[in-house]
RNA sequence: AGAGUCAGCGCAGGCAGUUGCGGACGGUGGAAUCUCCAUCCGUCUGAGGAAAGUCCGGACUCCCGAAAGACCAAACCUGCUGGGUAACGCCCAGUGCGAGCGAUCGUGAGGAUAGUGCCACAGAAAGAUACCGCCCACGAGAGGGAUAAAACCUUUUCUUCGGUAAGGGUGCAAAGGUGCGGUAAGAGCGCACCAGCAGCAUCGAGAGGUGCUGGCUCGGUAAACCCCGGUUGGGAGCAAGGUCAAGGAACAAGGGUUGGUCUUUUUCCUGUUCUGUGUGAUGGCGGUAGACGACUGCCGCCAUAGAGAGCCGCUUGAGGUAUUUGGUAACAAAUGUCCCAGAUAGAUAACUGCCCUUUGAGUGCAUUGCACUUAGAGAACAGAACCCGGCUUAUGUCUGGCUCUUCUC
RNA sequence: GCAGAGAUGGUGUAACGGCAGCACAAAGGUCUCCAAAGCCUUUUGUCCGGGUUCAAAUCCUGGUCUCUGCG
């Protein structure tokens, strides 16, 4: 029961809790995080963990918060608004897919490169699990 | 049929299924009983004609105390006329000029006799001059005719003083053009036509149109400075700006203004006196070269606490739509009716099937064509970020009018 | 989102509306045993349309691209 109840939470997926809002949580992503590379796209990845060094008792009592996704995409990948937004929803849809698998407690910057304007949606979902298996993150199947 | 041109208060793929996102409302759960947060459930709703470029004009907000007015200054690609509009550099109708066989299109279209500047090279000269040339006169020389010899007649060369702007050459441009007359040679010197200018008459609301007459003519450039008319407080832009420590009354004097000077009204600040309520907050004071809501120190408040956070601004508006009336039209008025995105690392997506368009192949009816099956391709430009009115640029498709050409009847 | 600046050979920069210069680079030659440096020569350009003007890198206008600033 409560098993299908966490599913159900993780399908809602990139509803608010599950985005990465501040400039504050870029910066530590970018500065202390993972980093991985295919050939579209880079994935940035935080632990929890990590972030909070100094006071491990109250991290304990919080237990791991649900992940947190952003998906980076500069205008140097098209300068069309209509095409980058349109790769942020095929991003987004891809990991909607994954999400149930997906460990908590993380931190996830995804960048898009410029030669992803060309991909459709089942090279993204490819590519970001190849991503997320390397960097550990995924729980595997 | 082809080519072209204009208009469209024309459209912006549709349907179904699975998974999923933003907003509003209602229910539900938890803190708790003012409310706040959030899982889940239900209903409704969710990008554009250009949302774009940010090129103009507004609305709104704050700062320079405010508003109104006069003069000067400054700024303005504001610039045919009349109208429309909240306003505009926009729109509509018309005039002139230009382009096109035409439908139709383009137009920065005030002033060059207010002044100044510039017009390279070439050329004599680029605000009107005279290089070559043509011609007259005087003088000098030479040849010829004639003569006894001169005078004289004639031809030619040169100098000087004049006349001339037809011709030559230069150039984007040379002082109205063409023709005839005229003259020593020439010239609007005269005449005819054309172009331009002025005056008068007439038509028009006006820009202008038409006609007559006249004297005879004056380079281009104002998207060079400028002159004239017209318009305008200046600056910043929703990352504007707001989010409570009060309010009221009386007195007298001074001070505060937008590029400058001034006038009128109002208001604010400072001082004194009186009256008197309420509250615990994104509070107060300092430092970081200045400042705040950044960072930071101290104090204060709170049950506790965060920070480029949250909330307001933020969507009812010069709104859409239907009808009627006025107007050639842009547009305006009246009445009815509708509520139609409000995100903030920024919501509309992913996948599948069918319909649609088109191409190839096959089959049937069958001369073009139509129907069915199958395979492939295609569906543009492009994403609200405070909101409106335009302009410009990008772009698929549909409908209708008109023009020209060709063919057939 | 808002605001501002710019674009000249391969690179960095000049230029009253009148022939687009300069430096470095590149190529060729000379010098040298071979190079470098020096010397001589050559090639290559006004971001793209439209307009004003006799004439536009320059003035006006529509786009394209690049860069910068902003609580």
């Amino acid at each position: 029961m409560g098993q299908a109840r966490s599913a159900v939470r993780f399908a809602l997926a990139l509803s608010k809790p599950n985005r990465l809002k501040h400039r504050k949580d870029f910066n530590g992503v970018y500065q202390r995080g993972l980093r991985r590379n295919s050939a579209h796209l880079t994935l940035r990845a935080l632990h929890y963990s990590k972030l909070s060094k100094q006071s491990p008792e109250l991290e304990k009592l919080l237990e791991s918060p649900p992940s947190q996704i952003g998906i980076s995409i500069s205008k140097k990948v098209s300068k069309r608004a209509v095409i980058r937004n349109r790769i942020k929803r095929q991003i987004r849809s891809a990991l909607r897919h994954l999400l149930p698998r997906l460990a908590s407690g993380w931190k996830l910057v995804i960048i898009v490169r410029p030669q992803a304007v060309e991909c459709d949606y089942f090279q993204f979902l490819q590519e970001l699990e190849q991503l997320l298996i390397s960097a550990e993150v995924l729980n595997g199947d």
